[in-house]
DNA sequence: ATCATAACGCAACCAAGTTGCATTAAAACG
DNA sequence: CGTTTTAATGCAACTTGGTTGCGTTATGAT
């Protein structure tokens, strides 16, 4: 019965549950597993490989070909989010729900030395209002824009300084 | 005599010489023809495969490893600057010259179906603003910000509506 | 219980990028 | 000028992140 956990993640969100649903995805026992893991940590965004050893340090053994395929479904449907980050790969987050329909800008900081990637801050009004005037100028190309993608490069203090050094995302 | 364009490939501006004289690069056949291709379009940013494919054009036929390579070089010494697209890419643009020292935000339009990249206009005020508020924050806590990665996502004029389709960026 | 088909697992494949190593050729030196 | 040093090149093999085809399993509808 410790398995529990596995089949029933956590209580998930109606909207969540309707994007399932009109998207004709079933629930699955991976698909609830992953679910799970993203609904458990709204943690800023995790990579294919990193989704896969999470999963395998809750005892599920998915392959990886099949976890692509799950995270693009559940991408593709709304409830995930992809976007890349600066090592050619996907990193993979909830979807934000859709509270406000404004265009969301989630600003984070990726460290150019190791990798990691830190969750900024709510944008500022400052950032939201160029984000608008953005959108506006692009509408007038013809253009539709539907999401900014705002990260600053660095390094961060671990990198910088190599003291104290934070244990890792994965 | 028609191969001139590629040993004299423009007038190369006196900083970039500085900057690879400065990093003791040598000025190879390769060096040059791939300054001239930078320096002829500025275009927003090219893949290593475009880059390859406009030097072979060129009549340079140079090897793809070595490309990687001189890009490379040219990226860390500060004369060129890559950016990730979203499709798992690097693409390669002339470095903005020193003339403003502030940290620059080049923002650009993406359009997630035909993955074509449109340059946006100079960051306006409020996004400078914020950008310097957002370098603040991060300092304070102990990362180095150094540039931000500004990118808005959406469709494209000629993907939204499939009528007057523009010529391709390669 | 039956059945259509979404989801799965496996193997093979692909594109972008990297590494090791031997060879070539800038540029520095005598 | 020729010699020396070592950056730059080319080639082959490899790695990583991701995709495709296809036969099998199992979910959810009837």
């Amino acid at each position: 019965m410790s398995q529990r956990t596995l089949k029933e993640p956590v209580s998930v969100p109606a909207e969540i549950q309707s994007r399932l649903e009109g998207a004709g995805l079933r629930r699955t026992l991976a698909t609830r597993a992953v679910l799970g893991l993203f609904l458990a940590r709204p943690v800023n965004g995790l990579t294919h490989a990193q989704s896969l050893a999470a999963l395998n340090a809750r005892g599920l053994d998915i392959n990886r070909v099949t976890l692509y395929r799950l995270l693009d479904r559940l991408a593709s449907c709304g409830v995930l989010q992809r976007q890349s980050d600066d090592q050619r790969t996907w990193r993979f987050s909830l979807a934000p729900l859709s509270t406000d329909a404004a265009p969301k800008v989630a600003p984070r900081f990726e460290c150019d030395a190791c990798h990691r990637q830190f969750p900024l801050l709510e944008a500022s009004e400052p950032t939201r209002t160029a984000t608008h005037h953005l959108f506006q100028a692009l509408a007038q190309m013809g253009h539709a824009g539907t999401r900014v993608d705002l990260a600053v490069h660095g390094t961060c203090a671990s990198c910088v300084e190599p003291g104290a050094a934070q244990e890792p995302v994965a």
